[in-house]
DNA sequence: TCCTGTGAACAACTTCACAGCG
DNA sequence: CGCTGTGAAGTTGTTCACAGGA
């Protein structure tokens, strides 16, 4: 099997809201012609991104939706829940604490702050603990995921704490300054970035 | 000038945030290897960024930090302030509200909702309307950009809303179900998405 | 027949390697 | 000499076009 483009991952992850949305209609077909229009590509390129993986189609028909909703859980390993840690109970934290990630299988399972009041709640239903402690509940809930939403500057450390923790992944709103020690997945979410990038794109011709 | 590629305008805003960061040591002329190291990519790349927009630098010497950031900014359109208003004041909607995006130069100037007990306060000093409002609001006060975050099933008609009212670009959290009428950049901050692929990228290997 | 899966062609992006200027 | 800017080569990702199975 060839190495697997990143962009073909993020389409996955398209396909996957597209195909929720499809079966609510009650269709239990599904041709790559749809599937495209609906993420506004070409059917090619549906076709290739899932032929990565296997083939999940019919010749002539097309593919199950229940099926392919299967499958590609399966590849991106969301097909078991994922235990998330969340570090930083401020703006960004405290509303993905609301956030519904559990229809999305991932599940929340502590949340950490320094603010002393805080520490020892319960928010909607997560129990916020210091930030010292991330090593122990990391290791202890066996948590697979952080979620980074602290300032800036405490960042990395928070992310070298979750390390220490066993995290095999990182979610984080702040960019960490150095990279962190040991190799794990780590992904950005940066508002002010995609601004800026509407921004180049508004002035670029209107 | 060759059609630019949408990854060098995200590394773009990364170069800037790296700036932001090395202006701070007092330094007053970087190289693009240093750039390079500090985002982990090869310095040719940051060089053929730049190039794209002109030649910013000295032979023989690197970059002007302070010619280099105004130059960066005025790409990106970032060089005057950009006027916002935001729909939902749910949980990621009042999060927003107070995260500071003024300094990137991205000033929230309206909120919308439709709950009554919102509607006429003002949050972290920006008022809140109802969204039947959005059309007129947007119009009167020349809001540039839009931020939806409220939920999926209305996030088409609020879209629908802004464009009425001019907007030139929108930010959304919740996917927009039909494509909206007038064709502007729309882009997407998807966290369930990110997650998943982060997910993946956690079974690949480990 | 119709739609999938896939070599082969094509397009986009990155790196190489070096000319050229300070 | 040292670093930028850039053709040309190399690599990666997308589309074309069609063989092949239901």
């Amino acid at each position: 099997m060839r190495r697997i483009p990143e962009v073909t991952i993020r389409r996955l992850t398209h396909y996957l809201r597209c195909i929720e949305f499809i079966k609510e209609t009650g269709a239990k077909i599904l041709q790559s012609k749809e599937l495209a229009s609906f993420c506004s590509i070409s059917d090619s390129l549906v076709r290739r991104d899932l032929s990565y993986f296997g083939e999940f189609g019919t010749k002539g028909v097309g593919y199950s939706i229940d099926e392919l909703e299967k499958h590609i859980k399966k590849i991106l390993g969301i097909d078991r829940i994922k235990k998330v840690g969340l570090a930083g109970v401020g703006n960004i934290g405290s509303a993905l604490l609301k956030f519904p990630l559990k229809k999305n299988g991932f599940h929340i399972i502590a949340a950490f702050d320094i603010k002393k009041e805080l520490i020892g709640k319960k928010i909607n239903g997560i129990p916020v603990y210091h930030e010292k402690e991330i090593p122990r509940i990391f290791k202890e809930k066996g948590l697979d995921i952080g979620i980074i939403a602290v300032p800036q500057n405490v960042a990395g450390e928070v992310a070298e704490k979750m390390i220490k923790g066993g995290v095999k992944g990182i979610l984080s709103f702040a960019l960490l300054q150095c990279p962190v020690s040991k190799k794990i997945p780590i992904r950005y979410i940066e508002i002010a970035a995609e601004l800026e990038i509407l921004s180049y794109e508004i002035e670029k011709e209107g």
